[in-house]
DNA sequence: TCTGGGGTCCTAGGACCC
DNA sequence: TCTGGGGTCCTAGGACCC
């Protein structure tokens, strides 16, 4: 039996999202802008019109904003991150667990193989964006193929063509429709073919996804890499790239930032420093592990071709993995004190952690409230609770954020007893 | 004059994705 | 003047070790 995968993803995710919460944008030409409101992350239909591209840097757009009286709006990520928890879930009204995929934050991989049978497989999507509309507000748009590329290239079109009402199903579809689209298709559009590959397939002459569909993978491996001919494979409807029901376990975790201001002195830096193993190490607890390798970088920016230009990363290995951040913060600052130099304006800096592993500690991240004794209060019922579980052995504090923005205790088996009593919380800052 | 080979770690950089 | 952040995979060269 023929696969269906479907892709349905959130139409301009931010934009609509932002919409979703006030209607009055709706209509209106509206972008959301990155951190620092320095690049364009997302635009509405109205802007894309206008022929802004993705990434583009806001201040290159002032005029044109004026003239059109377009809205630019600061991300509010943790609204985006809500709205993508609801539409997901919707999703999974649809299909078994094992049947999705979350993908990003606004796309999620479907596998409707078997439900073929039992629906058209066209009105099922439909009912599925019927609700998602319905539901949150949501704009969403479906593509349908045997391959998660095909369907990937289903949903363009279907964003791309108002006749398929933001449903394309490829399955559907007979061989000479579907060729004459890939041939009025640029490559550039194929998942897995980015700037730089479509560059040196046109110079061999590969202009639109027919030409590349046609090609020899065999060839085209060769020349390039494995990865190019799963993606040629996968467009002639050869399932190359399983559904990835299961998040796969992090490899690494990025914190990092551009600065507002072009930064000289090396005790800002030292600031943000700490604070990107802050995050970091939240993330890391998070998800459960900890990590052996911490890489600190820092850069100038590459666009002020008229500055010297200077990047620099360095790498420490610690003895033991680790989630530790008073530790992790000192090598940080170290670290940076080793590569930093002084005549050198830096824009951005940031630390990576890497071989990260699964850890058997808990931790809990406990308040973020403002009232110090019911802090305390809340700190001593969550101990207890833990000492209940693993004994008292198996207690140690973490890490108090010196701004006291979040609590976290970190209770590991493996560490020794740190606590003897419980007044001797160290609850001040 | 003639300058091993294999492995690991680190750094750097290039490509892609969202 | 003003150019995001967080990921993946791959390659290559130098340092260092045996």
């Amino acid at each position: 039996m023929k696969r269906a995968f479907a892709l349905c993803d959130v139409n301009n995710c931010y934009v609509s999202c932002e919409r979703a919460f006030d209607p009055s944008l709706i209509g209106k030409p509206v972008v959301v802008l990155s951190n620092n409101d320095g690049c364009v992350v997302a635009r509405s239909a109205e802007v894309k019109a206008l022929g802004v591209e993705m990434g583009t840097p806001f201040f290159q757009l002032r005029e044109l904003a004026e003239q059109h009286g377009i809205i630019a709006l600061s991300s509010n990520y943790r609204l985006y991150a809500e709205m993508s928890n609801r539409f997901m879930s919707i999703l999974g009204d649809f299909v078994t667990h094992e049947e999705q995929e979350v993908y990003s934050i606004d796309e999620s991989f479907l596998d409707l193989t078997a439900y073929q049978q039992l629906y058209d497989l066209e009105s099922y999507a439909k009912q599925i964006r019927a609700r998602v509309q319905k539901w949150i507000e949501l704009p969403i748009s479906v593509g349908i193929g045997s391959t998660k590329t095909l369907s990937k290239l289903a949903n363009h079109w279907s964003k791309k063509h108002s006749q398929f009402n933001g449903v394309c199903n490829i399955n559907d579809m007979d061989e000479a429709t579907l060729h004459r689209r890939m041939k009025r298709t640029e490559v550039n559009e194929v998942w897995g073919i980015g700037r730089q590959l479509s560059k040196q397939l046109a110079a061999q002459g590969i202009i639109t996804v027919f030409d590349l569909a046609r090609s020899n993978p065999l060839e085209m491996q060769k020349r390039y890499s494995v990865v190019m001919s799963r993606t040629i494979k996968e467009l002639n409807g050869v399932c190359c790239i399983e559904l990835e029901t299961v998040t796969p376990v992090k490899k690494q975790i990025v914190s990092s930032r551009s600065f507002g201001e072009l930064v000289t002195t090396i005790e800002p830096l030292e600031q943000a420093m700490r604070y990107y193993v802050r995050t970091a190490v939240s993330k890391l607890r998070k998800d459960g592990s900890v990590c052996a390798v911490m890489t600190v970088f820092i850069r100038t920016n590459p666009f002020r071709s008229q500055d010297p230009q200077y990047y620099k990363s360095v790498s420490f290995r610690f003895p033991v993995a680790t989630d530790d951040l008073l530790v992790m913060s000192k090598v940080a600052v170290r670290s940076l004190k080793q590569i930093f130099k002084t005549g050198y304006k830096y824009k951005k800096a940031g630390v990576i952690f890497s071989e990260l592993q699964p850890t058997s500690s808990v931790t809990l991240d406990l308040f973020s409230i403002a009232d110090i004794d019911e802090k305390r209060e809340r700190l001593i019922v969550a101990l207890e609770s833990v000492v209940d579980k693993f004994g008292k052995h198996a207690v140690k504090l973490g890490s108090v954020d010196s701004k006291g923005a979040t609590w976290e205790m970190n209770c590991e088996n493996r560490s020794p007893n740190y606590l003897s009593n419980w007044d001797e919380l160290p609850l001040v800052y």
